[in-house]
DNA sequence: ACCTGAACACCGTTCAAGT
DNA sequence: ACCTGAACACCGTTCAAGT
């Protein structure tokens, strides 16, 4: 009871903030976000959010960071005992786990997409492939390849459902204009499965074709 | 002269309207485009675009699909006679082409990711590959994965650079945290070649992955 | 140190009014 | 039919003021 009330316990911290962001933009999209609308979300007044970070945009980083938190990183570690080192398999495991937790995510995706920039797990994320790339017997200009060509496929399987592009209506698809689009309007009911099959497709192509290229460039060089 | 003035020309069309806002999304990015700002681009009022498109979204699909417009399906048609159709020559002239027309406009590929919903060059575009998936001999699933799967490729090395998602200050790596980045920081003074040979990597990749999927699929059912 | 209300310069969109 | 100004309900951010 003594007049100096000082201490009074912070009613905000940037984690509070971070996990009330990705809940929002996970319930009701990137859209929904605004600093009035988070800061009631707290039951805090929307300037308040300022004394912790420096703009919304830092806000959205945060939240994307807290994605690539998530993905899993353990297929890189372990520098195996001498036997073959099966980067394929490592890097079939790890696209499959970081296109998860994208797609748990999806709304904030394309805040993602800038790149890791700063984003301390963004930056973990492009270490340990390029590391792993790189251990495994791959040219740097390569391993950097593989990262980049990685990321445009995970990230462009995420960003978006292909089938939920297309509309759930027969008399979008006039047979005159689009002659083979006959069957799109049921692709919006069937999303996750063209999604998945479509994913699984692409990455065993793109494994594929990038097992046949290092033996051309690696094996031979040995 | 006379009294009454009606016919005066109208100041704006749909045309005019969706070329000013692509000039704005390509100078200053998806931001800069409010309606107030477009119209006095314009020289008109801010409400005034409302007489033309029902909402701003409705100008940034427009003009999404102006970009779809830009991408050759020319390699798709001439139902090839008699001979092989070379359906691998194809799809990656026009992923080629896909992405230059992506990258020419690289502010509007977050409204393009939504899908084509309803937009006419989106749609066009997707019926033009899967009919000649189709028409190579690909199960119509299998000709969905391959517009699926192609679409996150190139949306994704598209969507933004992955060299430009680095920042260029060497201090922004740390060795102890980031061992294999150490190089990080040069990528993004070389953006445009890392990307390039990324995109034809991966692109060669996948191509040679789906051929061995042809082979196993489709002439063996021949 | 941390939170507040008031304020500034913006938004997208509607609508009655003009021609 | 097409454009306008005024208005409504919002924005992100700053800042002086409170504790």
């Amino acid at each position: 009871m003594c007049a100096m009330a000082r201490p009074r316990k912070p009613l905000l911290s940037r984690d509070r903030i971070v996990d009330a962001a990705r809940t929002l933009v996970d319930a009701e999209g990137l859209a929904a976000v605004s600093t009035r609308r988070l800061a009631a979300e707290l039951g805090v007044s929307g300037p308040s959010l300022y004394n912790h970070f420096r703009t919304k945009d830092q806000i959205l980083e945060a939240v994307a960071d807290s994605v690539s938190a998530q993905v899993d990183l353990s297929m890189f570690d372990a520098p195996q005992d001498g036997a073959e080192w099966d980067w394929r398999a490592a890097l079939h495991d790890w696209a499959v786990s970081y296109r998860a937790a994208l797609r748990e995510h999806p709304n904030i995706v394309p805040v993602l997409a800038r790149g890791p920039g700063r984003r301390p797990a963004g930056l973990r994320l492009a270490d340990a492939v390029f590391g792993a790339m790189v251990d495994a017997g791959w040219p740097p200009a390569q391993a950097t390849s593989i990262g980049a060509l990685m990321r445009y496929f995970v990230m462009g399987s995420a960003l978006g459902s292909f089938a939920g592009g297309f509309v759930d209506d027969q008399d979008a698809y006039d047979p005159a204009d689009y002659p083979h689009l006959g069957q799109a309007h049921l692709l919006a009911d069937r999303q996750e499965l063209i999604d998945d099959r479509a994913f699984e497709t692409g990455l065993t192509a793109l494994l594929d074709g990038l097992s046949t290229q290092y033996e051309h460039v690696v094996a031979a060089t040995r």
